[in-house]
DNA sequence: CTATAATATGAACAACCATTCAGTTTATGA
DNA sequence: TCATAAACTGAATGGTTGTTCATATTATAG
């Protein structure tokens, strides 16, 4: 079974989100097979028992952590980015979204990709709807004559990929430079909006 | 202990690539801590202690698989891009080469993310590495005036992200559309040459 | 106040698993 | 050929862990 039982009682929902919050501390970081009931309930300050109250099992808190924080990262984009009028600014501020969002929780990262190793559909699942909202809005930038007209599921694929990596960079702390995300994030977009290569005169 | 003996006679050899390729697809299939040594022996035709013989660990088999596709992935973009000449023509092929071996080799992206739940800094090590490297290739192309002076850290880890991703929808068989690689990398260095937003008439 | 449902406990269980080791078989080289 | 080393075996071990359950406490509604 999957289906979590929600508490009712003030005091029970304390104890869900405590349990909660030490699962998403301990998954972080030892990772979801390292991390046992044992470890969670002691964390939450709960008895093992607890734990099924809500919990039918480790899997189903993992999937349900899992959901929690796609709905979050998606909306928290979503609503930064419709702020913004043009394409060009609403990817710049949809790469930022994502980055500063992922530098609060550093544990999105981990939970996210270790979907991979613990049930690969929920991975799959994860970027296909993730990249096929993105391509609808590429779509919508090709008509709009915002963006040029390129496979948009190639490039929702390479769009993310830069989110992604320049996050993890920021995330991990890989590198040695600059941090600042604003600077990053022009970085990036002079890129995407100029090109690399330098461009032979004419 | 980490340290692997190497066999020496030619059954031993034989051995040892029989549990090797074992372990190889288990972790591909069931990932790393779901893979049993029983599992790996079983599936290799071998008793149990016989892969103690060889690996003093179940860590320090995965440790060397990590290693050897590490090794094999680099050497195979490198002799390939070696054979270019321009930056172009070097990332085109990079990119290509990456995706190819990918998909050549379905096991590599789970092994080598796979190592964020295992041992953190294995996987911190590979990524900046691999990033090191790259950075010491386009800050020549910069020099040489071939791409244009952005800074070469973030450029690294935005190009390794395309890459990574492209591998990705392609090896995971992401999206509904064309997935011949020589028309998506085309697509790709489109957009990395001539961007990805119209141009405003001037 | 009281009956009932919700919440909480933690010891016990059954399954699993990485690793060891005493003994057997096979290969090697002199 | 034979002594020795290398390769191999698989049952046993010791430790771990997800889950259950009988029991106890707390909250709530009537």
């Amino acid at each position: 079974m999957n289906e979590i039982k929600m508490p009712t009682t003030r005091n029970a929902i304390g104890t869900f989100n405590v349990v909660f919050d030490a699962a998403v501390e301990l998954f972080y970081k030892k990772g979801y097979h390292a991390t046992t009931i044992a470890n969670i309930t002691q964390k939450a300050g709960v008895a093992a028992g607890t734990f099924y109250l809500y919990f039918p099992s480790k899997l189903s808190l993992y999937k349900h952590i899992l959901t929690t924080f796609s709905h979050n990262i998606r909306k928290e984009i979503a609503s930064k980015v419709s702020l913004k009028e043009t394409r060009y600014e609403k990817e710049r501020e949809g790469i930022k979204a994502f980055i500063e969002y992922a530098k609060q929780y550093p544990q999105m990262y981990n939970i996210i990709w270790e979907s991979l190793y613990i049930d690969r559909q929920l991975f799959i699942d994860y970027y296909d709807s993730f990249a096929k909202r993105y391509i609808l809005a590429l779509e919508q930038a090709v008509i709009n004559d915002e963006i040029r007209p390129l496979d948009t599921e190639v490039i929702a694929y390479t769009l993310m990929g830069i989110t992604n990596f320049i996050g993890l960079k920021v995330v991990m702390d890989l590198g040695t430079r600059n941090d600042d995300i604003d600077y990053i994030v022009d970085v990036v977009m002079d890129m995407i909006d100029e090109g690399l290569f330098k461009k032979k005169k004419t």
